[in-house]
DNA sequence: CGAATAGTTGAGGACTATCAAAAGTGGTGG
DNA sequence: CCACCACTTTTGATAGTCCTCAACTATTCG
């Protein structure tokens, strides 16, 4: 069930046999959300920690004027986040993207795991401090690239993060989010959103089938987008 | 000479006086950078996390495309970051913004002090993971507001920070960013960026003078860049 | 005082948004 | 199994925000 958390954390730092021992005896409590439901909203009093153990899942925030921008997008394996744990009010809404299975972690029971065993909360700091830099390249990416190399730059990292996570390859992957919810993961309108990827596929740098993504040339995708992976820091494991 | 970053670290988490003692007791070599140097590059191998004593530092990263996108402005007290203790490789450049003097603290000296006590270390876990909520404000900043609004929002969220690190209040201060740094922060050009904050000037939502901004009303400013500071989580201290 | 940097302004163009409608897709129930 | 509904994708036409290029003015600092 935790396995694939577990996984995502040796990546991050060593671990010993007792720390994931402890990791995996975490007690959780097991959900299923169908699509579009919420799991967390903007201004809830945090309790709980939430890892996905299925199906995707995306952080959201809105402006005062009602618009929209999605902040990340989570596979299995990924914390939901660990501010849970940690603070007290949440600043953004999580919402499933596909049907999901989620644990939901008390606060409590993350906090005695991090201080009986201090390997695991450096493991999971770290992968706070990854989750900055993933935040960090979006601001770039919504901030300074043109839309087509915005949205190459959003399935490039996509494509590789399921890669890690043994989920699938940078050949081409299911892709469930809807142009509206592309949108708002890159700053765009769905309408351009939908005009840019015509133009990724004309010109051969995607395939589009349903919502599956083929990609035929992943360094001519990765090179037009301005992808560099540094970002991700998959060294890590010191 | 530490005892802003303390006093920051306790709002964060309540730490005992022996934490405190601690974090005052870091080894440190201090140094001083002028206006515009770089204190770290992006593909650097990491080795000390910095931190800011006085002066204004930022960090940013440029597109393959040579575009160059501020991604967080930092007031004195603030790590910058923590990262260079954890992670292996900077993702990011950090630069002076002003004459700043910095201490750098060996990554060995911050893993000892997190072994020894946790509490700090919780304390740095959560100033990284507020870190994390104002770069997804960012996001959403850059990616969904209009200029006028965006560059608003960047005032109040400055404003807001020096008042709650004691260094000024949101009334007005000194802003000593060029407005192709603010562009730059605000994913625009600094011609837009100019024109922009003539409108706000002419709006009488905020009035400069040199570099010093002014706000006559905060309500005002605040509302028109619909600048809610949730997201700073300033209520953290349990 | 002069050079360099930063700020301001104008004109024109490009990228992206808005509005609106048609076409496609998937699920539900009769 | 088809009709129907809701949602998503696609397309066209038009508008607007923001960018580019360029020149001019102001400020800063040695």
């Amino acid at each position: 069930m935790l396995e694939r958390m577990v996984r995502k954390f040796r990546r991050r730092a060593s671990l010993e046999e007792s720390d994931c021992q402890a990791l995996l005896e975490l007690p959780f409590r097991k959900r299923v959300a169908e699509a579009g439901r919420y799991l967390v909203r903007e201004g809830d009093q945090l309790e709980e920690s939430i890892l996905l153990l299925s199906g995707l899942a995306y952080r959201h925030k809105m402006t005062a004027d009602g618009a929209r921008q999605i902040v990340s997008i989570h596979i299995p394996g990924d914390f939901l986040d660990l501010e849970g744990a940690l603070l007290k009010v949440a600043d953004h809404s999580i919402q499933a993207l596909t049907r999901a299975e989620v644990a939901t972690i008390a606060r409590e029971h993350v906090i005695a795991l991090i201080d009986s065993h201090p390997r695991v909360g450096r493991a999971m700091w770290i992968d706070t401090l990854v989750d900055g830099s993933i935040f960090r390249e979006w601001v770039m990416n919504v901030g300074r690239r043109p839309a087509k190399q915005r949205s190459g730059h959003l399935l490039c990292e996509f494509a590789r993060r399921l890669e890690i996570a043994g989920l699938g390859d940078t050949s081409g992957y299911e892709f469930p989010m809807s142009q509206e919810q592309l949108a708002d993961a890159t700053g765009l309108t769905s309408v351009h959103v939908n005009r840019t990827l015509k133009v990724l596929e004309l010109e051969g740098l995607i395939v589009r089938n349903k919502r599956f993504i083929t990609i035929p040339d992943w360094e001519r995708l990765r090179d037009m987008a301005g992808f560099n992976e540094l970002y991700l820091h998959l060294d890590q494991a010191a």
